[in-house]
DNA sequence: TTCCTTTGTAATCGAGTGTTTAATAAGTAA
DNA sequence: TTACTTATTAAACACTCGATTACAAAGGAA
């Protein structure tokens, strides 16, 4: 005999501003580990502990919730603060000391390279939130140009060590490794 | 009235190396410009102008494909071939003068980081066929770090240009980006 | 209470994926 | 020709994914 069609009566926490930072956060964590195209929205709702139609709901697309994890996790401060006379030294620090798996954005843009309507989001937030005030900051001749270089060379190095977990950019690096890459840096602010 | 069951005849062409060397080089350019997971088995048949089961019958599965693919496509002579003390000079040039969307492997990696299948494949790759290699090659105090350092900018640089198109990576560089890479990679060799 | 809006749930849809299968055409040797 | 193997095809399978739908529970206002 067949059950009848009622449910069973669920129990519900309501709370909307909790729900959406749930779903935020669990996003950037997961967009930052396994990159957008992996990164499923059921996963995120579980790792949220939240039902998966409520990313829809609150953030109208997968695609949608991907911009909102990454302008939340994108912060050039932490460039545009230092003291310009130790930016290589400081900045080279922050890389070696940052766990690889931290959700910020450079390992959502790695991660996140292979899909092209991710990447098209973060091209366009990217150049906007990051490009462009770092070339003010930057200042001189061919701003443009040395924050590519920047930008270039912090990427590659966590590709390197996301892509190659070898030992020369895992664990904590020889000194001259830390000297050349807050060398190199620093030669890129001050030209 | 049904039609009955017998099917149209259909004009084949054979050729098992010609289909398995157009499967291969389709790939090859499609895994480079798309990245793996967004390059479909069908597309590359189709650019191939081969049937899709085909990849299955000749390589297995998709993965494999990417595997060989990668392997074909990995040539680490391009580095060790050239002139140790012009090495930075040489390498920077030949950064600039490909094109963006060649069947190289940078491309590939970069596009393809996001699917933690091709990623294991192309770490066992690399690790084997280009990072040894290399270090060997390099030789001197500490070259297991200098390739990661030459690997991680030559990479970053790569990424740049493929995820963020705007001027600076893009067309004709100034005199002083191209000569700030060449310095940069020179004194890793040199280092 | 009653009514209405908001928040959350379960189920399903439709499109896309890599892969497999059964059948057919082509090639080869007897 | 005939028989047999190889190469190729069309179709379907099994699965995952993001998105949608109809409905139930929660909360507040009257």
């Amino acid at each position: 005999m067949p059950l009848p069609p009622t449910r069973p009566p669920t129990i519900r926490e309501q709370n909307v501003d909790r729900t959406k930072h749930a779903i935020l956060r669990a996003a950037q964590t997961l967009f930052a580990t396994r990159g957008y195209a992996e990164a499923g929205v059921r996963d995120i709702a579980a790792s949220a502990g939240v039902n998966p139609a409520l990313i829809a709901r609150y953030y109208g697309s997968k695609l949608e919730l991907f911009e909102a994890a990454l302008e939340s996790s994108l912060d050039v401060s932490m460039f545009t603060s230092v003291d310009r006379t130790r930016f290589g030294e400081q900045v080279a620090s922050a890389f070696f000391e940052t766990r690889p798996d931290a959700a910020s954005v450079i390992p959502m843009l790695v991660f996140s390279a292979g899909d092209s309507q991710a990447r098209q989001v973060t091209l366009r937030l990217l150049a906007r939130k990051a490009v462009q005030p770092l070339e003010s900051w930057f200042g001189g001749p061919q701003a443009d140009e040395r924050v590519a270089q920047l930008i270039a060379v912090i990427t590659g190095f966590y590709t390197y060590r996301l892509m190659l977990p070898l030992e020369p950019l895992r664990g904590d690096p020889s000194e001259t490794m830390r000297d050349w890459l807050a060398r190199t840096l620093q030669e890129i602010v001050d030209r």
